[in-house]
DNA sequence: CGGTATCCGACCGGATACTG
DNA sequence: CAGTATCCGGTCGGATACCG
């Protein structure tokens, strides 16, 4: 939202000319607790405490306006169980999933990677 | 396999040592700038000058910070040719295009939902 | 339990100026 | 051409308090 700020964005990467699309998506990629949330998620339905519970290091605030913004793209769905107290239940949405593939790529990427991400930045600091 | 192909991140985060690594990888996939630079790149070797025109809207400054990281994280090789003026070219490197290709997945990805992800923004907005 | 509201410090990144 | 240095406004996000 109003990433307009970032003046217009006419230019020659990727081949359609609204990147700012792109990047909006990519942004939603970007985001250290989407990603997370996202990866959990795609182990099946989740309740918010669980998910507070499992990302240890999130605040209350950070958690819920990620599932808000994860929600309105259409990537999780919200469930909310009139119980009381109430409980509410989040799962990734179809589309979720297909996204969820691809940022579980990422991560076996990330892990496969990280001793030659971290020796390579070890050298570069060194010299 | 319900929960094998997720990652470790049910891992404190709190505590910095274990999953912080994973994240700092996947903060340079969060990094706009990283990812743009890394699909220009996926076409072969670029000057600085030609990276700077393509991503218009890239400051100087992201520009060189981007690619100091990328360069740091062994992912980027950086060339000077001493001519005067001097000429400096930007290459993937082996494992930068093994994530490049990942990176190209999602941008794929991207691509295909960008019309039901702005589509479910503006059904959640309007409600 | 599952949020919302508010404050505020840290940091990110754009603009600008200067350099080998 | 390919950077580095500095300033500084804006945003992000943690902490805290409160609510249905």
């Amino acid at each position: 939202m109003t990433r307009a700020r970032h003046t217009d964005v006419r230019e020659t990467i990727g081949d359609d000319h609204p990147t700012c699309r792109l990047r909006d998506v990519l942004d939603r990629v970007g985001d250290k607790w989407s990603v997370l949330v996202m990866d959990l998620l795609g182990d099946g339905p989740k309740r918010y405490s669980e998910l507070q519970r499992s990302i240890a290091g999130i605040s209350q605030r950070m958690l819920t306006l990620t599932l808000r913004s994860l929600e309105r793209d259409g990537l999780v769905e919200r469930t909310v169980t009139p119980t009381s107290p109430p409980r509410v239940d989040y799962a990734l949405t179809p589309v979720g999933r297909t996204l969820s593939s691809q940022v579980s790529g990422l991560i076996v990427w990330a892990r496969q990677h990280r001793d030659y991400v971290a020796a390579s930045r070890a050298r570069y600091d060194a010299s």
